[in-house]
DNA sequence: AACTGACTCAACCGCGTATTT
DNA sequence: GAAATACGCGGTTGAGTCAGT
């Protein structure tokens, strides 16, 4: 006799884990990631599925290419706070740590290979006045300047170029955990006070939804913003649906609840 | 059409912190 | 208070896609 003892599955999820994890989150809400991962049957770590969860299936995430808007944000943000992702994702309302940090190492490189272009640029015109050997902001998006490269994280003291903080607001770049009032010392340097008030508004209203939707047992939100509106509603018709919650180990007593 | 390099995105890993037992 | 467990974060990797040659 040869017991299988099955392996943890890892990689890409398929449509039936995503629905099987969305339908266990709708149970038991967004935390005991083990437990949902054990109930579930899905065969993966409450790590990973917290993860799918959090980077994929949230129903609040945005879709789609970053605005400038928000680009700006994250360069402003991490010229301040340094590499901390998922605190500078809280202000970008439907961003993930993931997706931001994914965007960065895309903008260094970028930027990494803007400044070697410029250094070569200038060592061949040595002679041109026009000394551009500073990292020209040259890019619409780059008002910032950034002392860091590639290779190396910029130092939270990275508060260069037009951000002209505060002296006080040093603390903020020295990664001094200030949360959430963070953008006090700002005010008034530059006209990034729009965006603060901007976010601020965005997150009045996350917080007031947040109020009703993560309250565990009430958990499908009101609105997905993308279409996993077929996940959220398992219709009585959805045999596939049925049959995947009733084949997982909980799913018997659970199914005749969510499908009474 | 085939190849190559850049880019994007999803997912895993290791580690530190918080919570529970 | 200590140990065990769960959670969250940041770093890294690899597959897929796209554009340029």
């Amino acid at each position: 006799m040869v017991t299988v003892k099955e392996e943890t599955r890892k990689g890409p999820w398929t449509e039936q884990e995503d629905l099987q994890l969305v339908c266990f989150v709708r149970l038991f809400g967004e935390r005991r990631w083990d437990f949902i991962a054990k109930v579930s049957g899905l065969n993966r770590t409450g790590k990973s599925c917290r993860l799918r969860w959090v980077n994929y299936l949230h129903p609040g995430l945005k879709r789609g290419r970053l605005t400038q808007h928000e680009e700006r944000l994250i360069l402003e943000l991490h010229s301040r706070w340094g590499n901390r992702w998922s605190r500078i994702a809280r202000r970008l309302p439907g961003r993930t740590d993931n997706e931001i940090k994914n965007y960065w190492r895309t903008h260094m490189r970028k930027k990494a290979q803007e400044k070697k272009r410029n250094n070569n640029n200038n060592n061949n015109n040595n002679n041109n006045n026009n000394n551009n050997n500073k990292l020209s902001p040259s890019s619409p998006s780059s008002s910032i300047t950034y002392q860091s490269s590639l290779n190396e994280d910029p130092p939270p003291k990275a508060c260069t170029g037009v951000e002209k903080l505060e002296p006080n607001s040093l603390s903020r770049c020295s990664g001094i955990d200030d949360d959430d009032h963070d953008h006090d010392g700002m005010h008034g340097c530059y006209p990034m006070e729009q965006i603060w008030k901007e976010i601020e508004a965005s997150e009045a209203v996350r917080d007031d939804a947040c109020n009703i939707s993560c309250h565990p047992m009430m958990m499908p939100p009101p609105t997905p913003l993308w279409d996993y509106n077929s996940i959220w509603s398992i219709n009585d018709d959805d045999d596939e649906s049925k049959n995947m919650l009733f084949s997982s180990p909980l799913g018997e007593v659970f199914g005749v609840k969510l499908l009474s």
